[in-house]
DNA sequence: ATCTATCTACGAATAATTTCGTAGTAAACA
DNA sequence: TGTTTACTACGAAATTATTCGTAGATAGAT
């Protein structure tokens, strides 16, 4: 199933940082806007019937670990984007990223390295 | 503003076909899914409020025409989902698609040539 | 002239998401 | 021991998106 926005923030922090309590949560999210710790509290609950999220609940604060990887669920979401924003054409997709120089002169270097790996073996 | 889900759909069929009746659209709508004929109709009168589509009311049954275009749409909305999906990654993003083989051996060269002619200017 | 089909407008039900307050409980502290 | 602090659970409000039914008007057909 796909995380909405919301969640995908709590995901990214898991992510990021490993297994965290809601505090640690609550703290990193605060740092980008405002959002009350219940909020960040009841997403994670509901993360966790949803079956994205782990819990350890030994301690009192209980801790939270991604079960989702960020790849899978990444690719779930770039396949659905894809879809709706693009009719499926995901080279479409490619090229209006580059157009806009999204990617810095590094970035596109190694894309370019993928790309011709991806010839080889194809 | 970013369009929604239903709302691509039929700003895909506007791009797609030109200038509509919402009959039309409906017609192309019910091809891929089931929705009401009243259902297309709101959409389209909420997207008009909206600013996506202008309206021509001269004959009974209006016709519609998308005022944004695919192009700038979809550059919004592959700034939004780089933003929330990949953290504002792009080349994360274009890595995630060639690695799926979401495009196919033409796609890749085409965008090959175009990553020589960027790389060429910068 | 009447009936039928087709159209718009509008209200409202439903569902999904996001938000936070309150209550209850346990721990930490004075 | 009593008070404050920190945590979970839960309910529910607010918002947004989606859906369609019904009413009223107009055009076209009989």
């Amino acid at each position: 199933m796909k995380p909405t926005d919301s969640e995908l923030e709590i995901l990214h922090v898991l992510w990021a940082n490993g297994p965290s309590t809601v505090r640690q949560v609550h703290e990193k999210l605060s740092q980008s806007r405002d959002i009350g710790y219940t909020t960040a509290l009841k997403l994670m609950q509901i993360m966790h019937e949803k079956g994205f999220l782990s819990r350890d609940e030994e301690a009192r604060s209980h801790t939270y670990t991604a079960i989702v990887s960020e790849e899978d669920t990444q690719r779930g979401l770039v396949d659905r984007f894809v879809e709706t924003a693009f009719r499926g054409s995901a080279s479409k997709l490619v090229m209006q990223i580059l157009g806009q120089h999204k990617a810095s002169r590094e970035e596109l270097d190694e894309i370019k390295k993928l790309l011709n790996d991806l010839n080889r073996d194809s």
